[in-house]
DNA sequence: CTGAAAGCGCTTACAG
DNA sequence: CTGAAAGCGCTTACAG
């Protein structure tokens, strides 16, 4: 059906309009010296024959494929696809194009995929998982191109970027009391994660060592579960307002208190983590939460790996961007003191 | 922190083995004929100079890149990374990586991006979007390459993917009735949608013209509207099976189920469409629900564009594939004869 | 003001 | 059995 047209290359307008292709190369390109009526006239003929260079053989020449990679573990793409989308709205007016590599976990998998954006010569690749404690599957240090990680561990003496924990914690908190809650619980994910303990401990500092905190699974079962611990007794012990390590724990949570009859916010109080939209949004009602502001994560990213790339440089390091309130009505404005 | 160290061309390999760069390349690539030693010798050198062909200088001559382009209007990525996932499986062992362009529905950023895949010289273009029903704001036909559009609908003579709506639905129906349910309801999104009119065509058939057919909104709040409507009066008019349009109708419709006691799956059966892990396995109980493959139908839409861009012919026009059954909680395998 | 030549990194006829 | 030459599509000194 398509058939593969032969494309249009530079000798063929160079034919067309009677010049040679240094000419029409230093027409297009701006470069050089020559008769203004030339250089445009060349062009228009370059744009009535279609002409488009051929990237791969400039690459060649300026050594610069005008590409990247993004290496993800993430297959659910919870984190990446947000970050995906900075890093290609940062990059895409530059020209550069994005390789997506999803390598699960596996080592062997994760090679083949960097070795063939080296081979395709990658001016760069962002490295990116679905934690910040733990690195992926290969290791990047020692590349020929240079390497950002975003939301993993990045190597020794690397540039990572991530999402200060601690700071967002601080936000939600914040945000509980701004509406008047002291009775504070926090329930959240497994304390081997670094994202768990860094908002736990901003928790415990923010909310007291008296405040309640609860290690389980990041899932709605674990904030369901919580929920029983915390409200299935009398009176004044029960928490008034409820801080949770992701959305699907504050979903939990807001489904197992309005089963008992506990309403949100008049009552208690909820504020998630992630900004999940189909969870944070569709959750009766909707969940206050924090955002991470993955795609501006990627952004930056972008334009990291591309400071790189052309050779600008870069402060090494753990860079901690800040988190954003998002409020919805699981935590609203209105003041409830007791 | 690194430096773009030049990378080791044929040339040096030829130095260390002292011999010409076309003995090398034939050496390398087991082409020509040379004593076997010396292969092996030059082989080896090249390992250990760790030289890695430039994969550009390779597809300028072979007019190939190895590289094929996803164009996707999808930007949550619920369709797109499971496609991608299947796409990435069939390709990645061909040394064909990726380029994920997600263009929003701007069509000044689909042509960017479109433009920007032709000058790298991709082997392939895979469009994917988020309903079958509607075009990406581009026109892809009459492109120097290939074309293979997959859950996104492609231009007059094209090649087409997508799910098989009518089968998935009618997976749907036929466990709703082998469980016993007999008084049927479906729940789905708008009638401007394809997908929704398709599945409630195959509904209207199995389950009889009188079956109540509810089009609404893609949401959890239309499945709690719709039990209001469908539940909130008395006896026998109430169905004893549901099937939802997609997973998050019907976690609106478990959800609201329990809130008024009625048990599923014990009274009523429920069955969704999607298989949306997010949102099935978290729901109380899990979702029996249609998964369309979409891994599958993105690794076939890989080893299409494969075919199309070695100059394999494919038949062109709509391909559907099917779609199966999941089972879990929300109509499980226990019959309920009333 | 314009063009011939050399070269980016590779491969493939073609000589020897 | 091995190497010099030409060429993929482009750009950039260097002549003229």
């Amino acid at each position: 059906m398509v058939g593969r047209s032969s494309r249009v290359t530079i000798h063929d307008v160079a034919k067309a309009a009677g010049v040679s292709v240094s000419t029409v190369s230093k027409a297009l390109n701006d470069t050089g010296r020559m008769a203004v009526e030339t250089r445009d006239r060349i062009k228009s003929i370059a744009a009535d024959v279609g002409f488009r260079p051929n990237a791969l053989a400039r690459s060649l020449l300026f050594n610069r494929s005008f590409t990247i990679g993004l290496l993800t573990n993430d297959t659910y793409g919870r984190f990446t696809l947000p970050l995906m989308a900075g890093i290609s709205e940062a990059l895409v007016d530059q020209g550069v194009s994005v390789f997506l590599c999803a390598i699960e976990d596996d080592p062997g998998l994760a090679k083949i995929h960097v070795d063939a954006m080296l081979d395709k010569q990658v001016d760069g690749i962002i490295a990116t998982g679905k934690r910040i404690d733990r690195s992926l599957p290969v290791d990047l240090a020692g590349l020929p191109v240079p390497v950002v990680y975003a939301y993993t561990a990045g190597a020794e003496g690397s540039v990572t970027l991530t999402a200060d924990d601690m700071q967002g914690a601080e936000l939600a908190i914040s945000r509980l009391h701004s509406v008047g809650r002291r009775k504070l619980a926090h329930v959240t994910g497994p304390e081997s994660f670094a994202s768990a303990t860094e908002r736990a401990d901003a928790f415990r500092r923010m909310a007291g060592a008296s405040a309640i905190i609860l290690h389980g699974e990041w899932t709605e079962a674990w904030g369901h579960q919580c929920v029983a611990t915390l409200f299935d007794r009398k009176g004044s012990d029960r928490p008034d307002g409820v801080f949770c390590g992701n959305d699907q724990i504050a979903r939990g949570v807001v489904d197992a208190l309005r089963e008992r009859g506990i309403r949100v916010p008049e009552d208690v109080s909820v504020v998630g983590f992630d900004n999940w939209e189909i969870v944070a949004a569709q959750t009766r009602p909707a969940l206050t939460t924090i955002d991470m502001n993955l795609k501006e994560l990627g952004r930056i990213a972008g334009l990291t790996i591309l400071d790189l790339a052309e050779g600008r440089a870069v402060t090494p390091g753990l860079r901690k961007l800040p988190c954003n309130l998002v409020v919805r009505q699981s935590c609203d404005g209105g003041r409830r003191e007791n």
